[in-house]
RNA sequence: GUGGACGUAGCUCAGUUGGUAGAGCCCCGGAUUGUGAUUCCGGCCGUCGUGGGUUCGAGUCCCAUCGUCCACCCCA
């Protein structure tokens, strides 16, 4: 035997156990925006390494060092997408769906960035994302926050808690930015190298950091919210008074900058403690910058992602669990002369008892062990055939869950039993 | 990308100073000839992450490599 080819690092497989709460989350969420009239599009996970480099920042570390990016073919330079926002801005450009329109949408798949892999972070990550583009009221924006707090409360997630800032526009970012560059520029001595490293290239990301010593400096440096222009403080306020009235729950924190450049104005995560150091579930903002940088007409625009392994990860966290997949009934054959009947009994009931789940038993084994299995299987029902059952043309029906005894029925007669039954629990 | 911990059965883990692998759970069968528990008996299960090296002999020591986890970094 040769060896076994492993996975690819950081690509996961989704198993069995998992699987029903990405769909619980996925279904949920498909239904959620549905009701909030915002439409399902689907995108090509491949796109053009510029449409990265342009919308996401050429500075940033996911630019830098973190796409998948290869040489097509045909010489072109073609990237794996390490987010959602850009193509989706992509996609309305080029299939026309700005002019003179407002699109309400929302998609989800896989985005992949070359990190190294963590918990709660892969190198293939899946991400749900919705989108408001054209819109530039802050009900929009509050109207998105407000979207994500429902799926939480749906899908029973409660260790979240919500952060919101305002960057302002592009104008206001730029003078601040000048400011913070100036201000760390004279307190050089006392930063960190990371600290030295951004100030070059980011100034803004200074403010996250995490280290204890750098504390002082970055408590003493100015803030953003003195920097904010009129308008976008209005907004931001506006936004603020829609959330409380909605009952939602928010801290403001003024050192919340997003890693990606387009961002502007309202900004927000929804962060928990329960995922080491992946603290961002979801997160967000305003990028009405975006669609002109990318080529469009000056349009605003919000939107924001989740990460659906980190949700569902929480799900878990906070006691979500997964309905067992409950056979209705374990067909049981006990010995070799019945294998043919029972297996044309359980297909009949598959026919005549429409959504009915039949599972058959192996033939092989005892009818101690067949029994044991539909006991855990968690049937309600075992239908036993054995040679008394083929002479008399009947079946053994017996109610696994109840004291009721063992009832020998025509076959017609267990279809009625069981259609009753089938009824009574569509109707729970 | 940097630093640290750890890789033994499907899972959780033992494995003494180097002497060619073990337990529990799971799974399968039986004791029980047509009835669910408990118990008991038996069975299946390993390239000891991978590749080198030292040694008469390596799960154990050394080197490299891959992977997982944690922190940094980054972010969903």
């Amino acid at each position: 035997m040769s060896h076994l080819i492993q996975p690819v690092r950081g690509m996961n497989d989704v198993l069995a156990e998992d699987a029903p709460l990405w769909e619980q989350l996925e279904s949920s969420a498909a239904e959620l925006f549905s009701a909030y009239g915002y439409e399902r599009i689907r995108l090509p996970v491949l796109e053009r390494t510029e449409l990265f480099q342009r919308s996401i920042g050429e500075l940033t570390d996911i630019v830098e060092k973190e796409m998948y990016t290869f040489t097509d073919r045909n010489e072109e330079s073609v990237t794996l997408r390490p987010e959602a926002t850009a193509g989706v801005v992509r996609a309305a450009l080029t299939n026309g769906l700005l002019h003179n329109q407002q699109q309400k949408l929302w998609c989800s798949g896989p985005m992949f960035r070359r990190e190294k892999p963590q918990k709660g972070r892969y190198r293939q990550f899946h991400q749900l994302s919705i989108e408001a583009l054209g819109y530039a009221e802050p009900e929009v924006d509050a109207e998105l926050i407000v979207i994500s707090a429902r799926l939480w409360r749906a899908l029973g997630i409660k260790s979240v808690t919500l952060e919101m800032n305002s960057l302002g526009t592009a104008e206001a970012r730029a003078a601040y930015k000048r400011a913070l560059v100036e201000y760390f520029s004279r307190h050089r001595a006392d930063l960190d190298e990371d600290g030295l490293r951004r100030l070059e290239r980011n100034p803004m990301r200074i403010l996250d950091s995490k280290n204890p010593h750098m504390r002082p400096v970055v408590s003493g440096a100015p803030l953003l919210t003195d920097y904010l222009d009129a308008e976008s403080r209005a907004h931001f306020a506006h936004v603020q008074g829609l959330l409380s009235d909605a009952g939602i729950a928010f801290t403001l924190n003024p050192r919340l900058v997003r890693g990606l450049d387009y961002y502007s104005r309202t900004v927000f995560e929804w962060l928990t403690d329960r995922l080491g150091a992946q603290g961002a579930v979801c997160s967000g903002g305003r990028y009405d910058g975006l669609v002109a940088q990318l080529g469009g007409r000056d349009t605003p625009a919000v939107g924001w992602a989740l990460g659906v392994e980190r949700v569902v990860e929480l799900m878990r966290a906070d006691g979500w669990r997964e309905p067992l997949p409950v056979p209705d009934v374990l067909v049981i054959g006990v010995g070799e002369t019945v294998r043919r009947k029972t297996f044309a009994v359980a297909e009949s009931l598959r026919n005549r008892v429409p959504g009915l789940r039949v599972l058959l038993a192996q033939p092989q084994a005892g009818l101690k062990t067949q029994l044991k299995r539909a006991d855990k299987s968690g049937a309600r029902y075992a239908l036993i055939i054995g040679e008394d059952e083929l002479a008399s043309d009947k079946v053994s029906l017996k109610a696994l869950r109840a004291e009721a005894p063992q009832r020998s029925l025509t076959l017609d007669e267990t279809i009625e039993v069981l259609r009753r039954e089938a009824d009574a629990g569509q109707r729970e």
